[in-house]
DNA sequence: CCCTGAAATGACATATACGTAATATTACGG
DNA sequence: CCGTAATATTACGTATATGTCATTTCAGGG
């Protein structure tokens, strides 16, 4: 009934992570050993993590959550 | 076998949740007829929403999402 | 006391995130 | 061209968020 999911936000997030990546040169496989996390399928943009998995990503960038999405909304990713 | 729930955030975000009705003098029912979230179970801290649903809430208070976590990171709630 | 609105809690079905694994595709260095 | 690393995509089972509804608890006003 309700839209679950909202794509232009999951492709704002995709976009984020895909950057943090590169920033910090880290493969999926590397991300995916310290969290568990399959990133690939976060990064397709089809997948409405939630907020503890985000949170979990934020950790492994030493981000906090607010930082991640401030970036996003200033780049109207 | 990984943590999917992260308890703490969790009741933080129940809490700046919580805040934000009261501040904004809205009940459980306003906000459901407007976004169809049932914002009582969020607000038991049990359920790991997505990132589409908590969009969904900041939207409805007119807020951004890193302003949600901005003040949940303030707070230390 | 009642009554009412609000919140809290529970149950159940459905959709989907997540855990796990495999395969396919792409990009690059040799 | 080949081999390798990285990414992308798919599939399947399980756990759980969500949709829907009902019940219970609670606080305040009459």
């Amino acid at each position: 009934m309700t839209q679950i999911r909202d794509p232009q936000l999951l492709r704002q997030v995709a976009k984020r992570i895909k950057k943090l990546r590169a920033e910090n040169q880290v493969t999926q496989d590397m991300l995916f050993h310290k969290t568990n996390i399959h990133i690939g399928r976060v990064e397709s943009g089809k997948i409405n993590i939630s907020i503890s998995t985000l949170n979990s990503i934020c950790n492994y960038f030493d981000i906090s959550l607010s930082e991640f999405f401030f970036e996003l909304e200033e780049e109207k990713m």
